[in-house]
DNA sequence: AACAATACGTCAGTGTTGTTGACATTCCAA
DNA sequence: TTGGAATGTCAACAACACTGACGTATTGTT
């Protein structure tokens, strides 16, 4: 089997990297990363919206009804910085804030129509440029790049990813 | 040929690819870079250093004597950006700014023996991470790893990647 | 020799996004 | 009733990006 990228495996079955094969993965993450945001940025930059802005919505569209702590959780912020973002999100009227009925301590969060609208925006212009990419690298290329990806995920995270729950409680 | 993650694929052999399957894509990246970044972002607030020292140093070490410019357009930031972090590595000893020889307006950086010390130290907390993905993932995975993530590069930024080169002119 | 362009450095100001720490309110649950 | 959970907000700060402007040294061109 041809392994390519200067991968050779020995007869444990255990992959045998060098520093050089691991540094242009490093690179790999970081330039490709650089163009995996460079759409939505465009976008964003128009309405002086950040990248904070585009991950609040992006999870917000994946869980409608989320409460603000599972947000928190989700991204990996404090709520200081998710505050300063979703207030303006909420004024612009890009995102609705409901007050729980189980517990009225809670808010769910969830995107009005225009919060819809540019949510999809965003989406459509990170999936233009992944679709693009899988067809380039193929169908197996997709399976091993998102098997490498979830194995680089911190635990504590990763239980975060793959869900459309909105991770509440009875 | 099984696909996993619910891929398929059409006569014409191009993939099919659903609005979830796009979003799990771009959630896999979002929460590997976070992992991505972890380990280094623990060594560097030691030293109260950033993320951008981080890819300084690293591009440096790739490319010793690589100039000024080119690191600018490796990076994709501004001088005025680079500089600040520039200034502080250069000051803390650990890079060397040297006048170009040929063309004395150049400067050539390189790292200082504690700058490849803690240049080491960093890679090597990110390639252990990086090793264990792969090994976890498997051979196969890397190829399409590296094949997706390279396809998703901007054709701008990814010139500046693969190469050992400091792009120097003669 | 004069002049334009290149490479670099720096100052000042601004914006986004993250942090810590502190404090208040509301509400649930024991 | 009391403690803790969920949320909101104020203030201060830091990292890191940006623009715009200006200065200096050096090189290349006319």
């Amino acid at each position: 089997m041809s392994l390519g990228y200067g991968q050779s495996e020995n007869s444990s079955g255990l992959l045998f990297l060098t520093d050089e094969q691991l540094r242009k993965g490093i690179e790999a993450m970081f330039f490709a990363y650089r163009g995996f945001t460079a759409d939505p940025d465009r976008i964003l930059s128009e309405r002086s919206y950040g990248r904070a802005h585009h991950r609040a919505l992006h999870f917000i569209k994946r869980s409608p009804a989320i409460t603000i702590n599972n947000l928190l959780s989700t991204l990996g912020v404090t709520k200081q910085s998710l505050n300063r973002v979703l207030r303006t999100l909420i004024q612009d009227g890009l995102v609705l804030n409901e007050v729980g009925v189980q517990d009225k301590r809670q808010r769910h969060l969830s995107l009005t129509e225009d919060g819809s609208e540019f949510e999809r925006a965003l989406s459509n212009a990170q999936s233009d440029r992944m679709r693009t990419a899988y067809r380039q690298a193929g169908a197996d290329a997709v399976q091993g790049f998102r098997a490498v990806l979830e194995a680089m995920m911190d635990p504590e995270l990763k239980k975060h990813y793959g869900t459309r729950s909105n991770g509440q409680r009875s």
